[in-house]
DNA sequence: CTAAATTAGATGTTTAAACATTTATTCTGT
DNA sequence: ACAGAATAAATGTTTAAACATCTAATTTAG
């Protein structure tokens, strides 16, 4: 279904005007997805967004700064998502020695079960997009170029 | 800036993956661009949706259900964001004569007024995405058939 | 070394999202 | 006509986002 459709809308100002709508309600569209996906694992995206990053890491730690620097939402709250990712025991804060105002945040191994758990449902969620992998790979390169 | 940059992550599942988490990225970043823009016009990014929305019907109304089927964000809380902008004098909401559960909701002047200042900086936000008309087209029509 | 500036993260507060439930009205089938 | 289903919107409640402020630790300049 086309955007004009999907929101009702026939007129749009630009090629430009119709992309920023449709790159907005594709988003939601597909945040909403994920976020049924992910809820039946008991998780928000955020949460699983946070878990990816630091099994990436693991068994290293990562501050939470580094987290909100590697988050797709760069604007979220990662001091009180942490918290209630510490609450759940899927991650693990200590101070760092080296730096006392900094945190060293760990995957624990409920966390790495987690992730694996999820991970054997991936598919559904990459598949998602239905585009062939040379689409899925332009739309990439421009969305990359869109934000200059 | 690669989205591998952006958010610090060399590897990818698949280029479906990329392109999800790519266009998560590029949505929360576009998002808290207009964001800013329509804060210095003291209204929210859905509000404006919403006036929008309202100004393609003018003078005709609409009904709540219908704003919300028509919205970027179809998750909306469309009856207390509709509170918040008849308070503000946006808009204006009238119990429908035919169907009295439903409400006829209009812009009011003020909102019109308070679009067309937004109109006379639109250029800048159409712009946010560095793309040419032809490269917009071409990542709607990705984005069409992105959600199959 | 020390005072000021900076940084990492936590916390407080207001506003909005998410989700379920409720209320009032209208529609449907018998 | 009437009971039950369906619909439009409002409301309650819990959780999270937005934004500012605060605290403690570290860095930097004099």
């Amino acid at each position: 279904m086309k955007i004009e459709d999907e929101i009702k809308q026939t007129k749009f100002v630009s090629p430009h005007q119709k992309a920023v709508l449709n790159l907005l309600f594709t988003a939601s569209w597909l945040q909403a997805r994920h976020q049924q996906f992910f809820k039946s694992f008991g998780i928000t995206t955020q949460q699983f967004n946070i878990l990816r990053i630091l099994k990436g890491q693991h068994p290293k730690s990562l501050s939470a700064k580094e987290i909100k620097s590697r988050m797709l939402d760069q604007n979220s709250d990662v001091s009180r998502i942490l918290s209630r990712m510490v609450a759940k025991k899927l991650i693990q804060k200590q101070t760092c020695p080296a730096d006392k105002r900094a945190a060293d945040i760990f995957i624990t191994e409920q966390g790495i079960e987690l992730l694996s758990r999820v991970n054997k449902y991936q598919q559904n969620l990459d598949t998602t997009l239905q585009l062939s992998e040379s689409e899925a790979t332009t739309l990439s390169n421009l969305l990359d170029k869109s934000r200059g």
